[in-house]
RNA sequence: GGGCGCAUAGCUCAGCGGAAGAGCACUCGGUUUACACCCGAGCGGUCGCAGGUUCGAGUCCUGCUGCGCCCACCA
């Protein structure tokens, strides 16, 4: 293949078509949800090309922050140090080695599955002008009062030492402990629950419904706590749920957003008792003591006190943990940047409400708007060292600059650069405009934005597709970062389950291309893509799929050696058979069928489809056809072959998206041309299908369906000849039919000592067709009449279901004309069936 | 706690108002010169349960049961 086909042009006169690519973690290998979505990538991306765009489909990675920064500490911890030890320059130095030495493999891998990417166009979102366009719109959302600095209640991993996103957060219910706690003493006390005991350390209030009639009389009093003797005042707040617990609540701001807020609407203290590593820090029998050493001694100390009134174990409730180490997080009160998302949270919605953005499925653009419409501020500051430094300036007094990329930092010793770096998903919400240049104008900016279309699971439509819209209306003007979103599902396994590591149960696609294919393994998970489906997904699919590849390729091979070319014409319909206009037909069909559901991202469809045409009637029923032409004569067998080449043509191109290597060998091969890449895709013709061509062949199948069923049951082997005379074919429409069912049914023209062994009798839809083989004696009379049993049984039943339906007077009715026509045919025919077996096991009982 | 989705052949799924389908698996038979990664013939389903709408319901409505998934600051 020579090079250049995958490169956009941004000075093509063509339409433009782009995807970029989600980008992998640079940490990343290629796993089968990454094969999935390149397959479909590519797919759509080389039907596009195939269609006379110019394509751009944009590769690159993502720095992936807390895993990067996790995996080299992980190193440096093999090495007894830590990143303290090097310094904050000396990591990032570090980390960059990294990258040059061990990132980025599945760049490679990428190649291995047959990415046709845009390699010219590779980006990551640390380079250079991709961190500018960070700062760009970091200092842009500043200066409109859309990103803040604020002291708020954030999700705290006391493993990474960093602020968390609510995306980052994973709850999953865990066992804990219910216990109710005495607070203050005699009438003026009263019970409270948690299940984080340790916090009471500091509380700095108990509040309550202020309609709680229970605890009215406590309202503005205050009471004594244990343990620590502070003195906190009951307040009444609108958030207390009086039905839940005892219904009163402790109140600690500092360790606990719904506290922080009661906090707030009381001018409560906030006490902070814990460090960034969970240690207690309040003064103390606990202080220096874990979090969860803490709690159960605090616990314990309240026991020997006696305030502890009630313990409900095991008490199941959700509880959050860092989506990268699992570490349960902790609520922490600390300043920290924030995306106010609710203006571009509306745009982002609006987008889509209006249809400027489709999201594709449609079910799932519900999830979007839930999503949307609910959205709390967007805490993006972490405290980590691998990542676009947030470009904030602390001047002498921590009088705030923000310093876009057109300025120059503030020189100085009394200025100080923030120490944070932004969250992750920052950059990557502006990967559909910073990838083609962004802020600059660039040409390929104003070619390839919007992006055409999206492609990516719907696991991560809120993590990833909300922010590039937000980002996007708000940076581009107002215009969405796509056309289109396309959300493909999950991948699992045999029985459903997710794929994991612990589990035991994930496929590895490397091992499919080494064992199948690329083109297999493409095939798979094209094949089992349905829009928004998961796919369970099994070796015996690969297997299949190689299957199918190996099909198409013995079937090229056979038409080759036979001659076919695309070099030759496709002679008038006139001289054709019915066979070949039948095959044209079909593959017209086929060509209109699978342009349409490819457009609609019916990708699963689509290659079933062409599955179904390329095994069930190009190879079972064609091919033979056409073998029985080119036995026929030369003028007969040189249509054949054009046919036979244009039919492969359009199949091969058809297919190239799905399966691009075994199709370019061998439509090069057919055609003599350069590469199927920059191919035309078929276009369907448009002429109507040949319904009495269609009609013959598909009594043709009928009748040599039924003459095999017959050679099996009668146990004739399958390469026997038998002699047989038919008649009736014209009258079942099947006029110069006679030597293809000779044929495909095995059979061969009797001869002058001709004896007729049995008859069987076929009934068409036009008719019946009788054919004499000579069985010389052989027939397996117990077997015949058991299968005309069978028979009789099936027709009589289908007569009766269609009289019935017939004698309803209402049906006669409404039911339209068609189907009322429908009907009646086949009780037409269960009818004659009827009559024609039971002739047959009359003249069977006469022998 | 809120929202969404799914229950159709042994398995994975398609069909979403007018004759129950596909692939895989399974059974039987095969040296049929493109292909055993193959060919031919078969077996297999009261379409989760109960009601309702309709001449007609896997297909629409209601309820139930069982599974998923997403969101979530009832201590």
């Amino acid at each position: 293949m020579a090079a250049g086909y995958f490169t956009a042009d941004s000075a093509s006169a063509k339409p433009p078509f782009c995807i970029v690519i989600p980008p992998p973690n640079v940490t990343g290998s290629l796993h089968m949800g990454h094969a999935l979505e390149h397959s479909l990538m590519d797919a759509l991306t080389r039907r596009r090309r195939m269609m006379g765009d110019d394509v751009l489909w944009l590769p690159g990675m993502d720095h992936a922050g807390i895993a990067t920064q996790n995996v080299v500490e992980r190193e440096l911890a093999g090495e007894g140090k830590s990143r303290h030890d090097l310094g904050r320059e000396a990591f990032v130095e570090r980390v960059w080695r990294w990258k040059a030495e061990s990132g980025g493999m599945i760049l490679n891998q990428m190649r291995r599955l047959g990415d046709g990417v845009d390699w010219s166009r590779e980006r990551f979102t640390m380079d250079e002008r991709l961190s500018r366009a960070v700062q760009t719109i970091f200092k842009r959302l500043y200066e409109d009062g859309l990103i803040y600095r604020a002291e708020r209640i954030i999700n705290w991993c006391p493993r990474c030492h960093t602020a968390l996103s609510d995306i980052e957060v994973e709850h999953s219910d865990d066992e804990g402990e219910l216990i109710s706690i005495r607070y203050g003493d005699g009438d003026s006390s009263v019970v409270v629950a948690t299940t984080r005991a340790e916090t009471m350390l500091g509380d700095t209030a108990v509040a309550v419904h202020p309609d709680d009639e229970r605890y009215r009389h406590l309202i503005g009093t205050e009471v004594v706590l244990p343990l620590t003797g502070r003195v906190v005042p009951v307040v009444a707040d609108e958030h207390v749920d009086p039905s839940f617990g005892t219904g009163a609540v402790k109140v600690t701001p500092a360790h606990d957003p719904n506290d922080f807020e009661i906090g707030q609407r009381h001018q409560l203290p906030a006490l902070i008792i814990m460090d960034e590593r969970g240690l207690i820090t309040a003064h103390g029998p606990f202080q220096g003591l874990d979090r969860f050493e803490a709690r159960p001694a605090v616990v314990a100390a309240l026991r020997e006190q006696g305030r502890i009134v009630a313990e409900k174990r095991p008490y199941l409730h959700a509880v959050g943990h860092c989506s990268r180490c699992d570490t349960v997080v902790e609520p922490r009160l600390s300043m920290q940047w924030f995306v106010k998302v609710a203006p571009l949270a509306k745009a982002a919605g609006d987008a889509v409400r209006d249809g400027r953005t489709t999201i594709h499925p449609a079910e799932l653009a519900k999830r979007y708007f839930d999503w949307v419409d609910n959205m709390h501020d967007w805490c993006i500051s972490r405290q980590l060292w691998w990542g676009h430094r947030i470009p904030v300036w602390y001047g002498p007094n921590d009088k705030v600059v923000c310093v876009g990329p057109d300025e120059e930092p503030p020189q100085g010793e009394d200025w100080r650069q923030d120490p944070d770096v932004l969250d992750t998903w920052f950059s990557s919400a502006l990967w559909p405009f910073s990838t083609l240049g962004w802020p600059e104008r660039t040409a390929d900016l104003d070619r390839f934005y919007p992006n055409s279309v999206l492609v990516t699971g719907y696991d991560i439509l809120f993590f990833w597709v909300v922010r590039m819209m937000m980002f996007g209306l708000y940076a581009m003007d107002g215009v969405q970062p796509f056309d289109h979103v396309y959300l493909h599902g999950l991948i699992r396994d045999a029985s459903g389950k997710k794929m994991s590591k612990s589990r035991n149960n994930v496929i590895d696609p490397l091992s499919w291309l080494d064992r199948y294919g690329a083109d297999a393994t493409r095939f798979t998970l094209a094949r089992g893509a349905n829009p928004g489906g998961d796919m369970a997904l099994a070796e015996d699919w690969a297997a299949g799929s190689r299957n199918f590849c190996n099909k198409l390729w013995n079937a090229s091979r056979f038409a080759l050696m036979n001659g076919a070319s695309t070099e030759l014409p496709v002679p008038d319909r006139a001289a054709l058979t019915d066979a070949d206009r039948w095959i044209l037909d079909r593959t017209d069909a086929l060509v209109s069928e699978v342009d349409d559901l490819f457009g609609r991202y019916q990708f699963g469809k689509a290659c079933e489809a062409l599955y179904h045409f390329t095994w069930n009637e190009f190879c079972d029923w064609y091919l033979e056809l056409a073998k029985v032409q080119i036995a026929a004569g030369e003028e007969r067998a040189g249509y054949t072959r054009a046919v036979l080449g244009h039919v492969l043509d359009v199949l091969l191109r058809l297919l190239h998206p799905v399966i691009p290597f075994v199709t370019e060998v061998l439509w090069t091969a057919l055609t003599g041309r350069e590469s199927v890449v920059v191919a035309d895709w078929p276009k369907a013709t448009g002429v109507g299908p040949d319904v009495v061509a269609a009609n013959r062949i598909d009594g043709l199948q009928r009748l040599v369906t039924e003459l095999r069923r017959f050679r099996s049951d009668q146990l004739l082997k399958p390469g026997q000849r038998v002699p047989a005379q038919m008649s009736g074919m014209d009258g079942a429409g099947l006029a110069g039919l006679e030597s293809a069912v000779t044929a495909l049914a095995r059979l061969e023209p009797a001869t002058e000592s001709f004896t007729s062994g049995a008859s069987l009798e076929v009934a068409l839809p036009d008719g019946t067709v009788t054919v004499e083989v000579d069985l010389s004696g052989t027939v397996d009379v117990e077997a015949e009449r058991k299968r005309l049993s069978k028979d009789l049984a099936a027709a009589q039943k289908e007569l009766a279901q269609t009289e019935a339906k017939l004698g309803n007077p209402q049906f006669a009715d409404r039911a339209p004309a068609d189907v009322v026509a429908k009907i009646k045919a086949r009780r037409e025919l269960a009818a004659s069936e009827i009559a024609r077996i039971e002739a047959r096991i009359r003249a069977l009982a006469g022998t």
